[in-house]
DNA sequence: CTGGTATATAAGAAATTTCTTATATATATA
DNA sequence: TATATATATAAGAAATTTCTTATATACCAG
């Protein structure tokens, strides 16, 4: 087991393909923040940040940070920032990851 | 002009987001081939390996190269192979790459 | 006790993407 | 002329993704 990187490919270019994801990449990247924050800043609403943000979390392209002690006191604040990836893409790397796992 | 850096990169991103586009790509840059060829290859219908080939073509991930005088003969075959893009993400470029263009 | 901050999720609508089927054209070979 | 090769596109069905609205919980300040 351990296999289908190629299944793995996908899902990670299906959750970069996306302006509102990319925004919130782009967002946590100058400073992290919570769902809520992030909402306000975007002009979204905040059951469609958390949906966003829940698919980049699942994706492990960004992660929960410890709170920062910042913005304090209400009901457990979940400060987010996204993980150092590095997602290098050629036709070569294509043929090679889809070579993996027949 | 030349802007939309941004816009630009979601829809790379979404041309390489599904798995037969990936599939395409990888089989192209073993060998050049025909849409038909590649049809039958993958086990697609002919239509549906136009589609996908067409949508690669205008993101530029895919070009038509001159005829290998190889399967001669029938209607101007169409010889398809992948363009050499480099596509490198990490959260920093995303930023960088949606500032350019806010 | 009301309003602002903060979380999470479900249901369904709206939009987009994906795929099939049908149509049309054209050539070379058996 | 029938078959296999080869192209292109349109119409609509099917599936998925995206987004809104509603619901529920909880804390703190005024």
């Amino acid at each position: 087991m351990g296999k289908d990187e190629a299944q793995k490919l996908v899902t990670t270019l299906k959750a970069l393909a996306n302006p509102i994801r990319l925004r919130i990449i782009a967002s946590l990247v100058d400073e992290p923040k919570h769902a809520y924050a992030l909402a306000k800043e975007m002009g979204l609403s905040y059951p469609l940040t958390h949906l966003h943000l829940k698919g980049l979390r699942k994706m492990g392209l960004v992660k929960e940070i410890e709170h920062e002690t910042k913005t304090e006191g209400r009901p457990s604040a979940r400060t987010y920032a996204p993980s150092k990836f590095e997602l290098l893409l050629t036709p070569e790397r294509i043929r090679d990851i889809l070579k993996e796992d027949g």
